[in-house]
DNA sequence: TATATTTGCTACCCAAAGCGTAGCGAATCT
DNA sequence: AGATTCGCTACGCTTTGGGTAGCAAATATA
């Protein structure tokens, strides 16, 4: 059986209520889903050029990550390779402000205990 | 070797770099801590109530879960239990759109491969 | 004070997910 | 034709997650 992708209305890892949230939750809390997204925001990859942006992900784990997020309906294959579909897009805007807070968080990391 | 806590700056799973947000993004790409935040996110929980709430999560996972979250700085141990940081209260803020959003999206998926 | 309950875990062990490497068939370049 | 690129899949191993049991400390109850 293959790997089972969260459906919200179904029960999933996580939640047997199926809510939304937590279907989406259990879509993005598996390896490489948000960064896969985070990577498609600029424009279409191939795989092989997707593979090369997650410097350390398996071409194993890649693909199944790619077939879950297009079960989604937030990725797509096309022309220039897999993109994000009108939906990946609204998601990653919501995604957007989590690069430049990671960046004040870092910051405040290393303040705090640094050295 | 106990498991790694994903620390910007360090190499973590998927970014020999260290950047900020792949390790963000491996931080909130294991299993309920996405989940966990959002639990959270209405005032501090004990550890019992944080496992009932998430209703299918292990103590294990879920004590590995907090002290990760709590080693980012993002989750901390106070009177009432386990609650977010001020930084986990402004991740929050950024993740509390994806509940609408998740709404729609699940209607959408509804819509298109349902019946 | 003794007992019972709740709390916050840890140990243990099995199952599932992820990783690394190799490689294949199809398409594209030379 | 030969070489390269592309999108994967197979395979075996390691890491992570899950389920259950249970323990020591704190708190409630008698």
């Amino acid at each position: 059986m293959p790997a089972q992708v969260p459906i919200p209305g179904q029960p999933v890892r996580g939640s047997k209520s199926g809510k939304p949230i937590m279907a989406l939750f259990d879509l993005l809390g598996r390896s490489w889903a948000l960064g896969v997204l985070w990577q498609l925001s600029e424009g279409g990859l191939t795989f092989r050029a997707l593979q090369d942006r997650c410097e350390m992900v398996s071409p194993t784990v890649l693909n199944r990550r790619l077939k879950e997020l297009s079960a989604s309906g937030l990725v797509a294959r096309g022309e220039d390779g897999y993109a994000l579909t009108e939906a990946g897009q609204e998601l990653y805007a919501l995604l957007r402000p989590f690069g430049p807070w990671a960046q004040s968080w870092a910051a405040m990391l290393n303040g705090m205990d640094r050295d």
